[in-house]
DNA sequence: TCTTTTTTTGACCAAATGGACAATTATTTA
DNA sequence: TAAATAATTGTCCATTTGGTCAAAAAAAGA
């Protein structure tokens, strides 16, 4: 009596997998990992819980994975600035990219803050591990346009951590953001934030 | 047969409430809302669990103490901003005053960022209320200061939401930025970005 | 000290929740 | 189309957890 292991996903597998991984990122995003129940999940797909426990094998599975798929997502911008360009122009360029992010994927920015917040379980070793080697690199590369004075001299990490803090906030805090600006205001958050952020690190960063 | 309505609170009282507090913050700041039990609670703080329902009549009314008596805490140092002094320093001094509090109140911070994060249930009414005031007050006199050229133009609201974002994000984002930096820089966190952030603003801000 | 009030606790309960499973239905494949 | 495989679901279970309650213990007051 031997056991088939099935290897290849079927079309229903990943059109429901990806389903799953939707609702789930919603729901852990509002409600964190253990806020977030199997019914609500359950819910937010129209599946019922049983059936996502058929594609999955547990709670915990389906947060490791949708975060999984978006650590690397999250990661992947930085490594876009590029030895080649201009140097403040690559940076404002991630300003951009990370601001983007900060709009248009608020829920994967939400998962990300819990996450760290309450001690990275989870994530601790690709931290320590992808992240930080991608940090190392561009912080050399940071030491490096300093060294030639393209930019002015600030601590590498301490500018990345502040390029990822103020455009984070805007995802993260929205409520509170959006809670103290009139409605006026509230209608170019975006704009607004583009304009200070890009003013800001260029005033910080030019050579004069 | 009149119950008899106990109005002043006896010394083991006032202990106990201020030692369930603590422990709440504690686990809250931990595990968020959700997360956190009474059990967890009970243990951190040595009390039974009956005993801890004794002082609180729920999760949600020790949750939402903690939170009030952490609140108006968070708000204070930015009132401090005084009309009177130099208005640079006067930033730079609320930029400190924040910092501090991160590496002082990092449960604090981690609490607020939760709740925040999660829709602010419970400090909705707060944020629009007592701290928009607070920000409204700020925001005209910073953009006074703008006009009298004491300061160069930035536009207010996002200036404070970029001190309040990089600051706390070393209390938030700790385990990240502890996973980022070696053991070197690691001792020197909260200096590194106490000098960083003093010549950040200090650039963005000053009048030339 | 004796009485009253406050504090503490063990035992218990009901609801919520993660998950198991067998039976049923739908889809593929031969 | 028949057999095999995949997908779905109703029902059930065990654990966790917020909360109750009556009785015991401790503290305070007279």
């Amino acid at each position: 009596m031997t056991k088939i292991v099935q290897i290849k996903q079927t079309r229903i597998q990943r059109e429901k997998r990806l389903l799953i991984q939707k609702a789930a990122l919603q729901v852990f995003s509002e409600f964190g990992l253990r806020g977030a129940t199997l019914d609500k999940i359950a819910k937010a797909c129209g599946l019922t819980k049983p059936n996502i426990l058929y594609y999955y094998s547990s709670k915990d599975e389906i947060y490791a994975e949708v975060l999984q798929s978006l650590l690397e997502e999250w990661i992947r911008p930085l490594k876009d600035i590029s030895e080649n360009g201009d140097p403040l122009k690559e940076i404002l360029k991630y300003v951009q990219k990370k601001l983007i992010m900060s709009k248009t994927k608020k829920q994967e920015s939400k998962l990300f803050a819990t996450e760290i917040l309450h001690g990275a379980p989870l994530t601790q070793n690709i931290l320590a591990g992808s992240l930080k080697e991608t940090v190392d690199d561009k912080v050399k590369l940071l030491n490096k346009w300093i060294s030639e004075e393209k930019i002015a001299p600030v601590d590498p990490y301490h500018l990345i951590f502040s390029i990822w803090s103020m455009t984070q906030h805007y995802a993260d805090f929205d409520v509170q953001v959006y809670s103290l600006l009139n409605t006026k205001k509230r209608s170019r958050i975006f704009q607004d934030a583009e304009d200070f952020l890009l003013t800001f690190f260029t005033r910080c960063l030019k050579q004069d």
